[in-house]
DNA sequence: GTCTATAGCTGGATAGAC
DNA sequence: GTCTATCCAGCTATAGAC
């Protein structure tokens, strides 16, 4: 009785600080954010990430174990941000809507955050690989992506692989010639119709 | 007579100088490509750079006035290669085998050395802007594949975009997905033939 | 022009007091 | 857990002898 109520408030004690724990980390997370939006994944000395945060360097360490593991959480909130971009699509009907739909999602989810886009799908941080654990939720994600995609209609691997490249051209141009525009973007339409027409023509050869 | 002599003596002396600084500015930029294709773009310091030239590093700064000098004369070199990558194309006769060649042509020059790539297209140095005298090849060589793809028949400047787009997504997903293979670039044909059987439908509808 | 030596800076990470 | 102070490695760039 004095032993399960000992581990009680030894449970309540440690969940308590775990949640301070884990509401630090995710300042530090906003604030790094901030950061790479504003200026590029490359710029984010942990000095000014932790000025940022109203904290000092060592700090940081209470709170991750090294720069890449910072590196590490943000691609897990990314990759947890793209999943659930995908299952708020609601079915529309026909496949042509279906696939616009989420052909504008996927691209506003991209070109919204220029530095959540690179650190996802361009693995474009020297060095950097991500955990098994932050990895987890963009598998799951690309998953829940092809399984919408044969929903609507195109299951041949070889057009779903035509479907991504497709968009992150799109994406790409956009961001390396047009930031901030939309020269690229308003295209979306256009290559959904051309997309749809290609698959249903290579249907009819198969 | 005199003069003129020593005049001319002294324009050669220059010349020969001049062909031998040249000559080191280029041993220095082939050491800079093979680290860069080994290592990535990031991973250049001029420690290494220059020993890898077979010199030290002030040596370098008797060639070029920065880092960035180097960058900027890399990228030179990458768009003057790209421009030359464009000429060298015949006409095939029809539309699509033209096409099909420019993009497997694109396609190659991209994925064969992905830090030229990075460097010429996705402006991935932080804080490396091109000078104009570099980035002018880089013109001519977007304005060459503009003229090529009217005299295949594609002057619509949507069309053109979308063109570019499907090209850099396929090398995008390549390099970034499947580096060293051909999961996207064995899509080309595929993807020729709908951008020609889009092109074809907007045009019936204008 | 080429070297040795080093300045000057910035970065990630740690020691140790509190 | 949080700080002050500091270490140490790496980088670009320069000074000055030869």
């Amino acid at each position: 009785m004095q032993e399960s109520l000992t581990m009680l408030k030894n449970s309540a004690r440690v969940d308590w600080r775990e949640a301070r724990r884990q509401s630090a980390r995710a300042t530090v997370l906003a604030a790094a954010w901030e950061m790479v939006r504003a200026d590029g994944l490359a710029a984010l000395p942990l000095r000014d990430l932790a000025r940022h945060a109203g904290i000092t360097t060592p700090t940081v360490y209470a709170y991750f174990d090294s720069k890449n593991a910072i590196f590490d959480a943000m691609f897990g909130e990314a990759a947890e941000s793209f999943a659930d971009s995908k299952v708020e699509l609601v079915d529309k009907g026909d496949h042509y809507e279906n696939l616009a739909a989420d052909a504008k999602n996927f691209i506003e989810f991209c070109v919204s955050d220029v530095a959540r886009y690179q650190l996802l799908f361009q693995h474009s941080v020297p060095g950097f690989i991500p955990s098994p654990q932050s990895y987890a939720p963009a598998v799951r994600a690309l998953e829940l992506t092809r399984e919408q995609l044969a929903r609507y209609g195109v299951r041949d691997p070889r057009q779903v692989d035509v479907w991504t490249a497709l968009l992150t051209g799109l994406v790409d141009q956009q961001i390396s010639n047009d930031p901030g525009g939309d020269r690229w973007t308003r295209l979306v339409d256009d290559v959904v119709r051309m997309f749809l027409t290609h698959c249903s023509r290579e249907e009819d050869h198969s």
